[in-house]
Formats: C-alpha cells, structure tokens, sequence
DNA sequence: CAAAAATGTGAACGATCGTTCATAATAACC
DNA sequence: GGTTATTATGAACGATCGTTCACATTTTTG
C-alpha cells in the first residue's frame, strides 16, 4: 500500500488482497484454538461465511440471523460450520477482528505523508471513503451490531473508533498550529468529518438514488472543508 | 407549540407533554382491535411499556429482547402485554408509529415562521435537536432496528427520513435562489446537516465525555453553516 | 490402492422463544 | 355489597434456537 495504490478505487481494492490474505492468516492463527480445520482449509472457505454472516446480519439482524439460515446460505452442514468456529459469537468475533485489523493496518501504512495538513486530511478521507466503500458491509454491520458484543468488546470497538477520530483531530490541529487552518474547534471539525463519512456507508441508498458517485461525494467534502478551514 | 416552545430545552419538553397525550391515543384508537383493554387503562400503561422496549431494544436488541424481559422489567405477567398489544411485532409498530407521529406533527406545527431562510434553516435544526434530544433513545432505536420492520415499513421509515431531508433541502435551495446563500449544492448541503444531526443521537458518548452540551453543539453547526453557506 | 487423516453430515438434545388460555384478582356498577 | 365487567396471572404448548456427536465421505499419505 502505497500513495500509488489511492490514485483509484479499483487500484485500491487491488493492492488490498495482499493485505486481507496476510490479516486472514494472522488471525486464523491466533484463533487456532477454536478451529477444528488446517490452516489451509479455513484460508479457504471463512472468506464466504464472513460475507454470508454479513449479509444475512445486516438484512435480518445478528441475532435474528440463525445457523441455519447461515447454513443455507454457505450450502455447508450446521456441523461443517462449527468446524471452522466454535460457536455463533466465535463468528461475530472473527468477523469483526479481521475487518479491524485490515483497516487499521491500511490507516499504518500510510500515515501522513505530506506536509501540508491540508494535503494529509484530504488523503485520510479519500482512505476512510474507498475502505467504507469495500467494506460497506462491515462497516454498516459494526455500526448496527455492536450491541451484540461483550462489554470488553464494546469498549474496544468505541475506543477503535475514538482512535479514527483522533487521527483527523490531530491532523486538523497540526493545522490550526501552523496558521494554515482557521481557528476552529478542532473536536467539532473532526467529528464532523467523521459524521460526512459515515454518512456515506449508513446511507448508501440516499447517494446511490440521486446518482452521487464516490468522487462526487468526495469532492463536496473538500469544497466544504475548503470554505469551512481555509482562511 | 410555537416559537416560544423552542427558547429552551425545558419549555420545549413542558410543551410536548399534550402533544404526547393526544398522539398516544389517537394510536390507541386506531389500534383499537388489537388492544383488548380500554383506552383509560392503555393510555396508563403504553408509555411504560414503550419505554421498557426502547430501552431493552437499544442495550441488546430488539430480537434478543424477549417478552420475558419485557415482562420482568415493566412488573406486569406475559399475558397483560398480550392485553395491550397482539404481538411483539405490534409493539414495535406502534412505538415507532407513535414517535413518528409526534416528530412530524411537531415539523407541521412550526413550518417555516421566517422570512430568511438562514433563519429558517437554524430553526428547523434546533427542532431537530430538541426532538432528538428528548426521543433519543426513539432516535437510535429507529435507526438500528429498522430492519426488524416489514419491507412496507421499512420502505415507509426510509420515505420519512427522506422527507425530513427533503425539508432542510427545500430551505437552503430558497436560500440560493433569493442570492442570500451560496451557490453549493443543495443535495450534500442538507444532507451534511442531517449527518451532523445524526451524530448527536447516534453517539451521545462522544459529545457527554467532552463536555460538550446541545447548546454548544447547535452553536458550532451555526458557525459551520454560516462560513459555508452565507457569502 | 489401501490405510489413515481430515472434513462433512444432519438427526437429536435441551433451552428458550412467542403465544395462548383457563383461572384468579381487581374494579366498576347499581 | 353483591354482581358483572375488566384486567392480571403464569403454566403449558409447539416452534425454533445453538450446539453436539456418531457416523459418512473425501482427501492425503505411504
């Protein structure tokens, strides 16, 4: 991953698959415990019940959604399904642990490579915008299921969360350092742009509908944030 | 309701309370033939149980809330909830249908007072925050337990939001067609508000833990706007 | 290709779910 | 205050849930 990879969506997913390969691994290692199967089988076969997990939840719900319906879906047996986690929250864990990880790898990779804050701001955002765009379903399924995780996990996901913000906080400081930016409050503005962003991924229908691309989308945001932090 | 009801959070909430009354039994009466006790004793007990739904709903979700936690939490037996609504899904219709009711009245009651738009504008937006500080948890339920409705509901929950979207759209456009606002575009500017207000009810944590208040907030959103949309 | 290892299968189990209903308790009425 | 109307109760029922496990099937190995 590199500034390369963010010239364009499908450049983007592209240069993911190392990543997601190398994540999946990782964590089917540090689950190895709960799971009956070789390494191998499960890089094979999880990749679809992750995504059936999260079709099924964020049409139905998680826990509405049910093993057999699960089952149905991945067309393996209720027993197959439990080879490859050991119960139905397992699932809910896993799921969540490797779209984190991916993401929270990409944010590292890339850090902030200018030096004008500007320039760093607008690059986290189209970041934010292509992994929301890929994981949409992740991302709306985090958003809407989280109740269902430990408390633990609870407190993880919200400070996972509180991390992304702070990351455009600082960026937005650094700004308002170096006169750069006008002297905003520097809380409100990231949390705004936060709430810009999930717009996106929690409202796909309102922006598909009126025929609003990722690019668009993209550019009214550095339109605002231009008037809006600019001097 | 008038422009009186909106100087502050307290009156707002003191003027609500016959609006809430009126609105509960008008859903009563219209549920008639599926409540089996009369409408004295629904209107006592209704908002009880409402708020042991939303309650229970958003802290584990409506699925995994059972009418046994339902019945532990609001002290009546299993058999007195099947007396006041006919199912579990009849409950959720009419929390939502009576929350719904109460929030577009509200919108009707006030209109559009002003003659400038900007004014306007920052009217609705209290309104909406009001409302949504005081429904919160109505707010959040509806927004991550949509799913559980039928497709006619979930159809009819989505024509809402877009309604509500559709009035802060209608604002700004006069706003640029009578020169007093920029020429942005109107579709990501009221969208933009209604993200904003989304976050403060979808993550009330982060605001409360920062000390920022709804008068704070509404305040920033003033600023936001007045940089972005007036010239 | 036969033996061994790995993976897949789905009937069966106990728990819990939404819902009903015969009956008890309470309130309303004259 | 006795009678009727209204509301409350919770054991019981069938359906469905997550999970297990004895066994069948497939793949790998020597």
């Amino acid at each position: 991953m590199n500034l390369e990879s963010v010239s364009s969506l499908e450049q983007f997913k592209l240069d993911l698959v190392k990543l997601e390969q190398e994540q999946l691994l990782m964590l089917i290692e540090k689950h190895q415990n709960l799971i009956k199967v070789s390494n191998k089988t499960a890089l094979k076969k999880l990749p679809l019940l992750f995504e059936t997990v999260l079709n099924l939840g964020n049409s139905k719900g998680f826990s509405a959604t049910s093993l057999r319906d699960i089952s149905q879906a991945t067309d393996m047996s209720l027993g197959a399904i439990y080879t490859y986690a050991s119960s139905k929250e397992d699932l809910l864990l896993m799921v969540n642990a490797y779209h984190i990880a991916i993401i929270e790898n990409c944010y590292e990779a890339f850090g902030k490579p200018y030096d004008s804050p500007f320039d760093n701001l607008l690059l986290s955002i189209k970041i934010h915008l292509y992994l929301s765009q890929i994981y949409r379903p992740w991302f709306y399924f985090a958003f809407t299921e989280t109740k269902h995780l430990s408390k633990k996990n609870i407190r993880q996901s919200k400070a996972s969360e509180l991390k992304s913000e702070q990351f455009f906080h600082n960026i937005i400081e650094s700004g308002i350092h170096d006169k750069s930016f006008r002297e905003h409050s520097s809380d409100f503005s990231a949390a705004m742009v936060k709430s810009l962003l999930q717009d996106w991924y929690l409202k796909p229908w309102k922006y598909s509908n009126r025929g609003i691309s990722l690019e668009d989308y993209n550019l009214e945001i550095k339109r605002l944030l231009t008037l809006y932090l600019l001097p």
